[in-house]
DNA sequence: ATGGCCTGTTACACAGGA
């Protein structure tokens, strides 16, 4: 089984790069992130029409996630308040950033984590609580779905290496994305349970990214981050049997700034 | 050091992204 994700930033904006991916790089679920759109008015009809079902959580100019699936997908929730207690939740589903549905019975999440703004920002104190519960969300899931596939636009980039700039540079501490207190929340709140980076299990060294700045001709420059993650849970640690990076539909006219990053399981 | 580009909006500049 294949599942790709990729933030669209703006799926009505990118529906023939979507449709021509999908029709090149057949997967069982394709997550996006950044549709930004409401359900009524996402472009369904034509993901439809290539025989994919979709799943969406949208709303209006900002946010949004989808899954898009050739199987129906069984147990589809949307949103952290599906799973984890209202009060402990707040108003943190306000924002559409969470979907999750099961296929072959992996529960798959997409995920669309804030991006934080600048270091110290209300914006970066939202993204902090966000991973927070974020924690709480998949310590329950695991308590009743040992199979769990996490992905999407993280917005952090973990180490030095997933990132253009040289290992130790002092910018990279100082950066929304990559600061210590960003890595240290995917450490506590992902890989402290048990969860590993899908991608990195293949690929140790540095030079891939999934994320190139629209502007100083960052991608022609490949001038990337990693950001756009696969994490799966110890009971699927051995079943990951590929992540790659599609750079493809990044080098198209009128790209979306992501590009596809997909996780083959043997399931 | 700064900003550079792109998308959507009861748009005609701005918010938000990263």
């Amino acid at each position: 089984m294949k599942i790709a994700t990729w933030n669209v930033n703006s799926v009505r904006s990118r529906l023939e790069h979507v449709t021509d991916w999908l029709q090149e790089n057949p997967v069982d679920a394709l997550c996006l992130q950044e549709t930004k759109v409401v359900e009524e008015l996402f472009p369904r009809e034509a993901i439809e029409a290539l025989g994919y079902h979709c799943y969406v959580s949208g709303q209006k100019s900002y946010n949004g996630v989808a899954i898009l699936t050739k199987e129906p997908m069984e147990r589809v929730d949307v949103g952290f308040g599906a799973i984890v207690e209202a009060d402990k939740v707040g108003d943190l589903d306000t924002q559409k950033r969470v979907i999750s549905g099961v296929i072959k019975g992996v529960r798959i999440v997409n995920l669309y984590v804030p991006n934080g703004s600048s270091i110290g920002s209300e914006k970066y104190e939202y993204k902090l609580n966000w991973l927070n519960l974020l924690g709480t969300y998949l310590k329950t899931l695991l308590e009743d779905e040992p199979e769990v596939s996490v992905c999407g636009d993280f917005n952090i980039a973990f180490e030095d290496k997933d990132i253009y700039k040289e290992d130790g540079d002092k910018s990279i501490a100082k950066h929304v994305m990559s600061s210590p207190v960003e890595r240290e929340a995917l450490k506590t709140h992902i890989f402290d349970q048990g969860f590993i980076d899908a991608f990195r299990k293949f690929t140790p060294e540095k030079g891939h990214y999934s994320w190139w700045d629209y502007r100083t001709a960052a991608f022609r420059r490949d001038r990337g981050w990693r950001i756009d993650h696969h994490y799966v849970s110890p009971a699927l640690h051995d079943a990951a049997i590929a992540c790659t990076i599609d750079k493809t539909p990044r080098g198209r006219e009128k790209p979306s700034d992501h590009t596809p990053v997909i996780l083959e399981l043997d399931r």
